[in-house]
DNA sequence: CACAAAGTGGGGAAAAGTGGGGAGTGTGAG
DNA sequence: CTCACACTCCCCACTTTTCCCCACTTTGTG
């Protein structure tokens, strides 16, 4: 389970640490792919495999197709160097927007990496903005249950 | 089943001491997110564990994806030190306007932490209130039967 | 009143994060 | 074919943060 919010710079070389928290929750195998809204995602072995049912055929609808290209194609398997640091490519970051700084965040099952700019635009949520979403969260599960 | 109020020091590191009556009912696992009205809360991890339904992947919709990363974002586990402290990170002292005092609160299935001006409006309640606060809610039960 | 338990505060070792140098490898131009 | 350049790793050094430990104060209890 990967939890909380981290910011870490990004040197010049286009290096970001890893929490420790995560990265040794991180076995060889993880995949770092281009996710929604613009951010980079971590997937750990486990969870990278639950995505393996996105394949192409003769039967996949075209938007499959389209999706699947992107993901696979952005993949790349995870290398830590001596200090727990992953590089991200040129093409990584200009698609995250990523410059000097990255937030890194747990999101469950999986960890996502965003610029400044839009991850203050989540993460700061006020208690009211807050409050909303949760409530919104008790709404859903009561409507699943039905 | 957590009961009472507390009002405990929080020093320059950020360290609260969760009371004693707490902590021996709460074992590892336990998790501190942000909640609702800007205060913080503790879930024990059977009250954790309903939250963990949310899932990312690439089936994901986009009002859960938000959900998710402002849930699990602001979410940390718990980590005792010898003296029976969490840390509270700087962006939870900030989200609940905590600088050198906090009121912990427990409230049945859950522990609540409150800074000190906010804890008293509502603490501090008086009869009436309290009389029309009880009365909504037995209102708001009675219109959600029909 | 004495003892035990709980809460508070601070110092220091260890871990995590940051930045940069330099060897090794591969590519492309001359 | 050779050299220059770029790029990737690996390693080292420094800074910052975390967390572990000790000691003191306060509160509660027999």
């Amino acid at each position: 389970m990967f939890l909380g919010t981290y910011r870490h710079s990004v040197d010049a070389k286009g290096r970001v640490a890893i929490p420790a928290r995560f990265r040794e929750q991180l076995p060889t195998g993880t995949v770092i792919s281009k996710g929604a809204e613009g951010c980079l995602q971590l997937y750990p072995p486990q969870e990278w495999a639950g995505e393996q049912g996105l394949r192409l055929g003769s039967t996949t609808p075209a938007e499959e197709r389209r999706l699947a290209r992107m993901m696979f194609g952005a993949a790349r398997e995870c290398e830590f160097d001596g200090q727990g640091r992953i590089v991200l490519s040129a093409d990584q970051r200009q698609y995250a927007g990523i410059t000097n700084v990255a937030w890194i965040v747990g999101v469950n099952n999986l960890i996502e990496i965003w610029n400044d700019e839009q991850w203050r635009r989540i993460g700061e949520a006020t208690p009211e903005e807050y409050t909303r979403i949760q409530d919104q969260v008790v709404e859903r599960r009561r409507a699943q249950r039905t």
